[in-house]
DNA sequence: GCCAACGTTGGC
DNA sequence: GCCAACGTTGGC
């Protein structure tokens, strides 16, 4: 099983949102290497840490589970919609995504703040200079830990 | 294939 | 709103 960590503006969409719809397809990711982790890499039942960014309280806000693998990103052939690609075909799509679930709402947001403090956080992914990504692998002690942080 | 110009991300 | 870092586009 691996384990990621999904960006989303809480203003689109926030663990709350999820909790309500108890699933969501991924979609929106205009990033090839985003992309390709989650057409090639995520797996069903992996562990995925929602980050909200943008906003007020930036960090780690809950636990989702990927509950089906690799399909079209149907926004793509969306002509209202902003993640419309007029690039793109239904016989040759160019965007994936998977669908996620709720796990859990963390009581508290583990903020990214405290994250860059940790030192057993500092090769995550999310605090390297210049990451970006908002499809991300992370290591499974990585995740344990963000785990912890969020017990306490 | 290079690279300048432009666009986006995302923390601060 | 600023800006660093990165990605994409398109002329050459």
């Amino acid at each position: 099983m691996k384990y990621w960590l999904f960006k989303s503006e809480p203003d689109e969409f926030s663990i709350d949102d999820l909790q309500a719809s108890g699933t969501t397809a991924w979609e929106g990711v205009r990033n090839y290497q985003a992309r390709n982790f989650m057409r090639d890499e995520c797996k069903k039942g992996d562990l995925v840490l929602f980050y909200h960014s943008s906003c007020k309280e930036i960090g780690v806000a809950g636990v989702a589970a990927v509950s089906k693998e690799s399909f079209p990103d149907s926004s793509q052939f969306n002509e209202d919609s902003p993640y419309f690609d007029k690039k793109s075909s239904k016989n040759k799509p160019r965007w994936f995504c998977c669908e996620v679930k709720f796990e859990k709402k963390f009581k508290k947001v583990v903020p990214l703040k405290e994250i860059k403090e940790n030192k057993k956080l500092k090769d995550m992914y999310l605090v390297q200079k210049g990451s970006r990504l908002s499809v991300q692998p992370v290591k499974e002690d990585e995740f344990k830990e963000v785990l912890e942080m969020s017990r306490t």
